[in-house]
DNA sequence: GTCTATATGCTGATAGAC
DNA sequence: GTCTATCAGCATATAGAC
């Protein structure tokens, strides 16, 4: 989005740039997953990352610039994610399709997810114009789909906006709330099982809450 | 839980000390919930609370403890709610009962819901000791009644625990992504109403979900 | 492009007068 | 008990040698 880089033709020695960059951000993403955007530091990240902290401005400039990136790269990945919820006809398809694959990214990614729910919690300084308009829009949509499959009795009658909220809060709070989730598994931490089992155990409930027919 | 206080008969001029304390944290649990624990500063919520900073220190004499504080009213007011869901024997109407009543503290106590999940996104780093405790020994008497339910073939089998956890995920969100929510139903809050549809729409598809006989 | 050394500003905490 | 003035430490960001 920013500036139109050089040609980069000059490959000459060292490890180059952009993987220098992914370095940066992959460190980026799990300090301020772990300790906030305030409580993260540039030190911390750049000896995550490897690099001298001198680099890491160098590269981004500010702090504040370099989160911007990874909430970016975040909400880019997971609204890629999304496209795939909008190709499939059948309800019951179609939502367990999306819950498994909000699953999946709180089990692939949930530095991410914690990034972006932190932002969420301090009111979303960064992303209000996101929510308020990307995200409001793909949101609308879906719901028209989920209102057309009530009116065709293919569903129950529910609020399908809230329904959405549902399906969001339940998935992510794997990857958020996940130490929470685990202490009351009584785990150290959460494996391939227990996603499998939250995935069973969501698409059941919801699913059979949903389905006019019931079974 | 600490010291115990004088006798309290000086009572003397000015504004007493519980309420200068009871000020302090009220301001500190709004702090730390819109900036998180690094992000919040203890010049601001002495501001917040309108007195100077020295005082903040006179009464809590750390940052730390100030925090430790607001996260443990936060843990014992949920606590002290979560004893109602015990008495219930009725699934429908136990689950039903708890759902509203973290929904209520939801849209009451947002502020407090959001250092807790503060600090549980960054790892609970003062509070894992109490999630693989007392929360998880309440879990666990919970999940027993649950599963009685389920032998007596009152509900649908599902697991015990990962049914709570959606409870708590789904009525939270309301709290923690207060600002998302709200800005996907186009309003800049939440009101009563929305608080009401929540609760009328996840009662609807949980008990749905989970009742044997349907409708 | 890379890195060491440093400047500048802010925050938690306290000293000490009232 | 209350408050002003201040200190010590740390974090962001940059200057400037290599």
């Amino acid at each position: 989005m920013a500036s139109a880089r050089k040609p980069a033709l000059k490959s000459s020695k060292s490890g180059n740039r952009e993987e220098t960059q992914a370095l940066i951000l992959s460190a980026a993403e799990q300090v301020f997953a772990e300790f906030g955007y305030k409580g993260a530091t540039t030190g911390r990240i750049a000896e995550l990352a490897g690099v001298p902290k001198a680099n890491l401005h160098y590269y981004f400039k500010t702090k504040e610039n370099l989160y911007h990136q990874v909430l970016e790269d975040i909400v880019n990945t997971w609204f890629a994610a999304a496209a795939e919820f909008d190709s499939i006809e059948d309800p019951e398809e179609a939502i367990s399709h999306y819950v498994r694959l909000k699953l999946r990214l709180s089990r692939e990614r949930p530095l991410g997810s914690k990034v972006f729910a932190n932002e969420i919690i301090h009111g979303a300084p960064n992303l209000i114009g996101y929510l308020r308009t990307t995200l409001k829009d793909w949101t609308d949509a879906k719901a028209r789909v989920i209102e057309q499959w009530i009116a065709q009795g293919r569903i129950r009658p529910v609020d399908p906006h809230h329904l959405l909220v549902m399906i969001w809060a339940t998935t992510q709070t794997y990857a958020d709330f996940g130490v929470q989730v685990a202490a009351v598994l009584g785990k150290d931490d959460l494996e391939d099982a227990d996603f499998e089992t939250a995935a069973e155990t969501l698409t059941r409930i919801i699913l059979r809450g949903l389905l006019a027919g019931a079974d």
